[in-house]
RNA sequence: GGAGUCGGCCAGGCGGCCGCGGCACCGGUUUCGGUGUCGAGGAAAGUCCGGACUCCACAGGGCAGGGUGGUCGGUAACUCCGACCCGGGGCGACCCGCGGGAAAGUGCCACAGAAAACAGACCGCCACCCGCUGCGGUGGUAAGGGUGAAACGGUGGUGUAAGAGACCACCAGUGGCCGGAGCGAUCCGGUCGGCUAGGUAAACCCCACCCGGAGCAAGGUCAAGAAGGGGAACCACGGUUCCCCACGCGGACGUUCGAGGGUGGCCCGCCCGAGGUCCGCGGGUAGACCGCACCGAGGCUGUCGGCAACGACGGUCCCAGAUGGAUGGUCGCCGUGGUCCAGCGGACCACACAGAAUCCGGCUUACCGGCCGGCUCCUCCC
RNA sequence: GCCCCCAUCGUCUAGUGGCCUAGGACGCCGCCCUUUCAAGGCGGUAACGCCGGUUCGAAUCCGGUUGGGGGUA
């Protein structure tokens, strides 16, 4: 389960990254990922946030809350490795619900590493005390390594 | 023991690790941290009914419109529930029924058939007649035939030219009256009548009863805003008066002989009404908090009343409250079911239907299974 | 969340208890015409979302269900 600092609660966050964010597609889901802007100032650092898209043919409204629940546990282990004012949105595809767990977290991570790989270097988010405190010692996986 | 029927309850269990939301307390007091506690369902679903709650409207009358439909009771209310009545099914326990009125009226009843609702007669049967044996005419009759979902009481007899409730016996049905039982629907008995009256009201309709409209995105407070609010005074607490600001374009109408609005279907009527009103297009806003997590038609339990639904009184408990939306993820063991290897056993897969959103009472629909109890029938034993 | 609406051939539709064995148009298929294609002509294909009920009889009336669509300070 992500912080609350994490989740994405506005409606105006969800459709600038669906538009202007960069999406990577794979079988069971799609990522939509936009670093800052410092220029534009829209999210003066703070934590990144994340946020989901679960439609009405992923299943009925049981199946869709498990999947949503089982994306939200794996990404609070890979928020620690998004930089500061990131935006960040999951939508699942039917093909999720059905996915195993191990599965469903090897396409997650493939996908962020491809999401993430062109402008990594510039906006990393160094690692603190600030940076998720209670999360900063487990959320040690690699992207680019899985 | 077998078969069946009705009702109630449960909704895989335990543990480890990592998490989330509300509330209370403590520390900090902007963010936050700690402890404790609570955290999905029998259907939370469909949104089909009924209420609570909120806002708008509320002199009155009429016409529409919608709903319900055996009786009596229960309830805040109901299209719900209970008991009973009637009709149907079952040997039975029991189950099923949108179950008022078709002798107030209107409509419809295709095809077939002579005839489809009010009487009549195609074939037939019988009698008579003939300009005479014809596929003839006149009259009687409705038992028989065939059609249809449905054909004008049924069976047997008397009777007759042939027949017919024309008459008789029994049976069925219907209406009036009388008596009895029941609060009532209704039931039982007697008597009389004409002998008989088709179906359809989930067709119009008639009768009885009920129904104002919208819905928590209701509604309220604050912020923002240029379109609507803000401020002050008086005060009988509902208004009056004054002040501030009052988008653009196009069109229509009007100032007491009244534009337009309200009365949320319409009309009459009533009320408001010029400090202009209405329509179209453009442009603008859509954040936070309250409502809302609650002592409630509340849960559990005991006694009493009632056949029951349910009610009265007492004890006890406080029991989800999110808002991109918490109530979980993962691992291990056990349990249940299935498949395979087919010996102990092991491996693999699955664990139903389904996720609160203002709240409550019902209905309906979905559902792997398990447990308990009442009753009925059959068989066996004592 | 709340409140509404709709469902007929592949598509758009007509039908408002019996004339329905469901009509029309655009499609699609076959044949004719043409050297060939198009156009035209002839013929064919193909539907009442599903389950119950009322009725002698249902696409139509009444319930339920499924699937779409819309509105909403």
């Amino acid at each position: 389960m992500l912080s609350p600092q994490n989740r994405m609660r506005r409606g105006a966050d969800f459709g600038l990254v669906m538009r202007r964010g960069r999406r990577v597609n794979r079988e069971a889901l799609t990522v939509a990922y936009r670093t800052a802007r410092r220029d534009t100032g829209e999210h003066p650092a703070g934590e990144p946030k994340v946020g989901f898209i679960v439609s009405k043919a992923v299943g009925n409204a049981v199946v869709r809350n498990r999947v949503q629940r089982r994306l939200r546990h794996l990404l609070r282990e890979r928020v620690s490795d998004l930089p500061d004012g990131s935006l960040l949105v999951v939508r699942a595809k039917p093909l999720a619900a059905s996915l195993g767990n191990d599965a469903l977290a090897a396409q997650l991570d493939d996908a962020l590493a491809a999401a993430m790989r062109p402008r990594k270097k510039a906006t990393r988010r160094p690692r603190g005390p600030s940076a998720g405190a209670s999360n900063g010692a487990r959320g040690s996986g690699d992207l680019a390594d899985s």
